[in-house]
DNA sequence: CATGAATGAGCATTCATTCAT
DNA sequence: TATGAATGAATGCTCATTCAT
């Protein structure tokens, strides 16, 4: 059911499995997604045949990269939505999504710039995160809180654009907060 | 000193520069821009050399489509400022900017990620729109129809992630209203 | 209707097909079909880009040189077979395909295990040396000269096995001779 | 001197040394002899680990598998030639030879192509084989029925291009028995 | 000046072989 | 001793760029 899991994978390998997203996620972050695999390879620790042994493909590497990302992104989701009621929560999810999924924007550029059709192993982590908005959307919305006619794929679409908004900003914390006040301000009924 | 100078172009070499960038163009949108210049020549309707001729590098062919883009931008954004006052006209600039450069996400994506330097031939045409939208904001804000501590790296950075959910959103026309509302009502003071 | 000639070819273009499937025949026939085709690429003395522009595949080169030793051979039996009446006709071409394909064996074995469909480019050339052998062998068993039950296959099969037994006996041209005797002499009624 | 001693060899050794063998021959024979190492491992349901164990080259596994082919042969070869008088046996021999070793052709063309040098350790069962063909063929020229000049190696080589006839007819048992007839009467004296 | 053939560095991927578990 | 993960040299192929025609 989980998917990534086949057997239970030997110590050594588990860990270099780890490694490699790690620096998978590092270099592509970095370098972009052109970046040789075994720039990939090297900064793991590992040889060429060592990625490709886990990874049949640079393009599952990169799926595998962005499935990660997205977990940790649900989890994240999950709990912080947990801890509040229905209006708050969905601003504090979309505070967490777009700054989390920094450099996103480039990955996942790439990936359709390369015509990967990365779809089927990330529907999974992406359909949890979709229902999870979707339900806190809903239930703010009823709550008054959020524009009545804003649909789900609004709502994901401008948690894109707000990611790309933060990227294209850089690490300058007050201007982020000034931007995604913006966005989350917007979202209020006016 | 004057080898780099810009000769009239004679008439079928302007054609064919043009024709060029008319393919470049579609073919850069349509599947990104990691297709062979080989393509974009067959395309133009003209051979490898000449499109070298013209751009020395792919980086250059790219670099001038998005001049090109920011040109006409730029001058439509013109065109609509001089036509309301400060307030509506920020507005304006801000949906035709965002409106106009569909796909533009993947170019810049991908440029950022093939580590080119696109500053130096863009700073031009993209200075013009910063001025513009930099007076304008000013403007705006004075008649307190806008946010008052919004920067102008604040409003550039809201453009691209308008430009990045509607890239998002595709060509849904209400969705995309929708969408471009939230931004704007959040730039209003509040 | 001649398949290989697609547009004229320019001049040293064509020059350079010809290094090529020359390089290969030679290169293949000396080392196998395993050689990397940069060696082959080097034998021709061009570029390993002008091999690939040329055939887009290994594979495709492989057939190419195939397809070119099988017109030289249907060209060299359908002169032969002209020149005399159809028994010795036969035995002529039989000798003549036979000699000429040194080396076949161990290409066509790797072509196979290599799972390469080799069928489609060269159905041409080995129709028409099919269908020569089909008529003289017909014509043949009508004057009395050949097996009456003989079939083509049957007769195909000899002529790879015939080609395979000199392969494996090398230039002693006196046990070449024998074997071909023993061959053609069982090809009689008795 | 005492490194490469061929100890008695543990059971389950054994055991696993002959499915590598049964693996070895089966798969080399389905899909040739490219096969990756490991998918004979599995096939013979141990790791590659082992396999390098018992055949510390994969050319030694396909010697191993040529060896273990040509014994079967020898013996099969040795048991009817016992049967009958020189003559008939060498017919008799000649059909077996030609008839069991179905895919060889495949093999020795592969090895060849490959550059491997099989003769150190085929040299034996191979020297068993054509000891008992020289001694009939020798006999049976003396007693008449086969050509007087043929040598040792000529009749080889047919052997070797009956093998390649018949591989190349597939199952058609007519056709076998056809092509063979021609070889085996051509050995007789006209 | 336009053309498209030639070039070759660069890249993803495979596979025989080794070695830690 | 068996296992299968790790290794990395080797290979087929691509594509930006150059240059003969």
């Amino acid at each position: 059911m989980s998917g990534t899991q086949d057997r239970p994978l030997r110590a050594d390998a588990a860990r270099n499995r780890a490694k490699l997203l790690d620096a998978a996620t590092a270099v592509f972050a970095a370098r972009g997604v052109g970046v040789p695999t075994e720039e990939i390879a090297r900064a793991a620790g590992v040889g060429v045949g060592t990625l490709f042994r886990h990874f049949p493909t640079k393009e599952a590497l990169l799926e595998a990269v962005m499935v990660r990302r997205l977990e940790t992104i649900a989890a994240g989701a999950a709990r912080v939505a947990a801890e509040s009621e229905p209006a708050d929560a969905l601003f504090a999810c979309f505070r967490l999504i777009a700054e989390q999924s920094v450099g996103k924007t480039a990955f996942a550029g790439a990936l359709a710039a390369a015509g990967i059709d990365v779809h089927t192993s990330l529907r999974g982590p992406s359909a949890a995160i979709r229902e999870l908005l979707a339900d806190l959307l809903h239930r703010a919305q009823r709550a008054g809180a959020v524009r009545p006619g804003l649909t789900l794929p609004d709502l994901l679409a401008l948690l894109v654009g707000a990611n790309a908004a933060l990227d294209q900003l850089g690490p300058d914390a007050a201007g982020r907060g000034r931007v995604l006040e913006v966005v989350l301000t917007g979202l209020r009924p006016h």
